[in-house]
DNA sequence: CATGAATGAGGATTCATTCAT
DNA sequence: GATGAATGAATCCTCATTCAT
């Protein structure tokens, strides 16, 4: 490792590094206790440092919620479209992107909980304005998935898209909410088990 | 109406329906805002009256949560208990169930979506230790259907019921997030959409 | 006093009277210390209430500067245009324009000595615009009154108008500084002694 | 140039030079943004470097203030002196010594500013005990000019000369305000216009 | 000489709560 | 029943200052 490898470490990447290590704790605190009644001091007990010095870091409490959402949902959208992109049918296309849903509350589980919990709030401030577009792609997304499953044959036509949506929005992160990593259950365990109950329900045949 | 009668109203009655219309606004103004960032200030502003005069009615904030929860924990209870003593199979059992939850919804929406976002930052507090009496209840009472219902054959054996069960408790809930006593889907047809969906699955056959 | 009238009295009239007497107090603090390095706990301190309590009355820090200017300016204003409306030519608008200003400075000495420290600095701030618009109100008035007097003959030509202007601009105020409506000299007599100076300078004759 | 040359350089006048040139560009931040309002960072932004470093070359903001007002005051009291020195007669004192504070303005122009808005705040603090004898030797200074004046007949005798004092001591640093080293009018003539001013007045003859 | 990270005291502001009227 | 004024603890944030590198 030359010294020039090292002093941009030292810099820049040592920062990044950092910011991220803060920013995976206060999601973490967030996660646990919600943004609005987590005190700045609470985060900062929790990364071992003072309230204050968390300032050096961050502007405020504000823009580290947005740091949080904003780099889950960069994420989420990039592997959602490589889906997208890929040319499957209908059915294919659900089962990936649940696949996908469930490797995000894996990869990132306090940005999705938060996510959850807080979005409708944070919404209301500009700011956050990206979350509502988030939400309406979001829609327009997964209504067009099943409304092709609809047309091709492959879902059923007797069900409102409409409140199939509403479910899957909802339900495909709620797992966030009590999965555990280390837990008996893998991501891939759940994602399939879901996508069984939601595409051939809970019914013997 | 008798003197007499007008009397008594304007005391105990009268008192109890004045807590109970103050109660559905605070209700209202948590669930839209989130019970940590609503102030007193907020709920008395709805209520027409100013800060301090809520406290002639009620003992704190927190005694307005409580009595928001707990008057609808109660209700749903007697709702289920109701559907439990019926003897019926795990199928009916939990189409009942679903039912009866959505008509909690229609009936007690704000006080579901509080209980939906708070009521596991709020069970830390001993005061609301019932919320984690109820949630064991909760589960206790659905795996006992599901787990009837794969014994009987009637349920799949090849999911995990604890995962089901999980999926469960938090979708049955979810609607109150956006059902709307006037919009265009009666409680009861979503129910039934929600009970088709999850028993027969959305893919046709 | 009908009781109607002490009911008035005891709300809005009342009120009233405790703001204006915080706003005094305030801008005494202001005053003395410097708006920016006055604690609101200061002002508090001096008013005998808590730091807190300052929020039942005012917004913040801000607009209790900014009420205290404004009012100020607002009353100025309103003697200057009295003077500028009667009629007068140069010399004797000069002497009542100077007149009034030291009048102004008995009665709203605390402010007149935050106008004069602080105004550049808060004019940055777009709440506080009209501080640069009395700026340009005052300067238009002032040149009005000396170009027309070096018109009429009744001022040197020699001089550059723009720079008595300025002179005049900031020590019209300055006596803020230093007079004690209880000291030996009155106001009146401040005023004459400044007006003769600046008409005829201190040389003998 | 020796390499010895430099080494001295690079320590003791080197030292100097850096530390005088920070305190021009704090003076400059100090003069704009007011003392107390201004941020230790905002002096190191304008200097290009970070906060922390400014503490290589002082020992505080207070620090940095200090020696802004007293080297201004320093220089000129040394340039009173020599006026005070030289044996004139009241009238002419009077005119040279407006004549340096102009001077004082052209060279100092921002520790003028600072000396005019904050001094009396800071001279609370016992290290400013030297604003407070400064004062002390101004008030003397330029009362005994005025009363002699008067003695020997220059000067009017119908004036307090406790109040034409006051004035002065005021208005001859208040140009610092407005005065800028590239406008049209040099320092020269503006004291020039000042000491027409104060001597025989604006009204003509 | 300068950086970057942190400290810790303090400052403005919020807010649940109290209480005399 | 409600008001208005106040309390006081807690919150977010700022900033002068320190110090290892």
């Amino acid at each position: 490792m030359s010294p020039r490898r090292r002093d941009s470490e030292s810099t820049a990447a040592a920062r990044a590094e950092r910011r991220a290590g803060l920013l995976a704790t206060a999601a973490e605190v967030f996660a646990s206790r919600g943004y609005a009644a987590t005190t700045v001091r609470e985060v900062a007990d929790a990364a071992g440092i003072l309230g204050g010095s968390l300032y050096y870091h961050f502007d405020s409490k504000e823009s580290m919620v947005d740091e949080i959402l904003s780099t889950f949902l960069t994420d989420m959208w990039a592997a959602y479209d490589r889906v997208l992109g890929s040319g499957l049918g209908a059915r294919e296309t659900f089962q990936e992107l649940v696949a996908e849903s469930f490797r995000m509350i894996d990869r990132y589980r306090p940005a999705v909980v938060i996510y959850q919990n807080e979005s409708k709030h944070l919404a209301a401030n500009p700011r956050f304005g990206y979350l509502q577009e988030s939400q309406r792609r979001f829609r327009e997304t997964w209504l067009a998935v099943l409304d092709r499953g609809v047309l091709d044959g492959e879902f059923r036509a007797d069900l409102d898209t409409g409140l199939i949506y509403r479910f899957i929005r909802d339900t495909v992160w709620l797992a966030a909410g009590w999965y555990r990593g280390d837990g008996p259950l893998p991501a891939e365990e759940i994602a399939r088990q879901y996508i069984a109950m939601v595409l051939e329900g809970i019914l013997s045949t």
